[in-house]
DNA sequence: AGGTAGATCTCCT
DNA sequence: GGAGATCTACCTT
C-alpha cells in the first residue's frame, strides 16, 4: 500500500518550509523510487543571489514563477541535470533543489543507468546522480508532480529522524544562508 | 584519501 | 567571454 501523493497545497507555502518538509518523502518516477534525504531552498524575491530567479524571469526559469507542485529541471555545467520542485503560490518564485535520495525501488534499473556507481549509497547521492539514476531529464521540465509519472508521496511508514540545517553547497553567492536540509539518520549499525 | 582537470548549456556583462 | 545550484577519471600522497 502506497502513501498518498502530496497535494498541491503542500508546496504552496514558504520555500524553506517546503524544503524541510520534503525530507523523508518518497520521489517516484516510473519504476524507480527513492526517499528524499537532502534538499536546498532557493528563494525568489531577489535577496537570494544564488537562485536562478535572482535577476528576474528568463525563458529557462519561467516555470519557477508558475503554480507550485511542478518540476523545474535544468542543465548544469553542460552535462548534468538537476531536479527542483516549485514552491510558493502561483506567481511567486521559489524552488527546492533535490540534492540526494536513498534508493527504495527499481534499484536494478538505477544500477543499469549508472553502471559506475559503487554501491547503493552512490546511486543517487548527488543532484546530477539522482536524475540519471531515476531517468529524469529536461523532458520533465514543467510537469505536474501531483499526478502522472513523476510524483512525490508520503512514506509508507512514518519514521523519526533529526534534521540538520547547514549552508548550501557548491555556490559562492549567499553561501552563508542556512537553507540546506539534511536527514540525519541515527545509525548505530554502520561499520566500515 | 584527496585534489584537480575536463566536459560544454544558459544567461549575464 | 566567462561563471555556474556538478560528476567522473585520473593523477599524486
Amino acid at each position: 500500500m502506497k502513501g498518498r501523493i502530496l497535494p498541491r497545497s503542500f508546496y504552496a507555502r514558504p520555500t524553506a518550509e517546503v524544503a524541510r518538509a520534503l525530507l523523508g518523502k518518497v520521489l517516484v518516477h516510473g519504476a524507480t523510487a527513492g526517499t528524499i534525504v537532502e534538499t536546498e531552498a532557493y528563494l525568489g524575491g531577489g535577496d537570494d543571489l544564488a537562485a536562478h530567479t535572482a535577476r528576474g524571469m528568463t525563458p529557462r526559469t519561467q516555470v519557477i514563477f508558475g503554480p507550485p507542485g511542478h518540476a523545474y529541471v535544468y542543465l548544469i555545467y553542460g552535462m548534468y541535470e538537476c531536479l527542483n520542485l516549485v514552491a510558493e503560490p502561483d506567481g511567486t518564485p521559489g524552488c527546492v533543489l533535490i540534492r540526494a535520495l536513498a534508493p527504495v525501488t527499481g534499484i536494478e534499473l538505477m544500477r543499469k543507468r549508472r553502471p559506475k556507481a559503487r554501491g547503493i549509497g552512490d546511486l543517487a547521492s548527488g543532484p546530477g546522480k539522482l536524475t540519471l539514476a531515476m531517468g529524469i531529464t529536461r523532458a520533465q521540465n514543467g510537469v505536474d508532480v501531483t499526478r502522472g509519472a513523476l510524483v512525490v508521496r508520503e512514506p509508507r511508514e512514518e519514521s523519526r529522524f533529526e534534521i540538520l540545517v547547514t549552508p548550501r553547497i557548491g555556490i559562492s553567492k549567499c553561501a552563508d544562508l542556512p537553507l540546506r536540509f539534511v536527514m540525519e539518520q541515527e545509525m548505530a549499525n554502520s561499520r566500515s
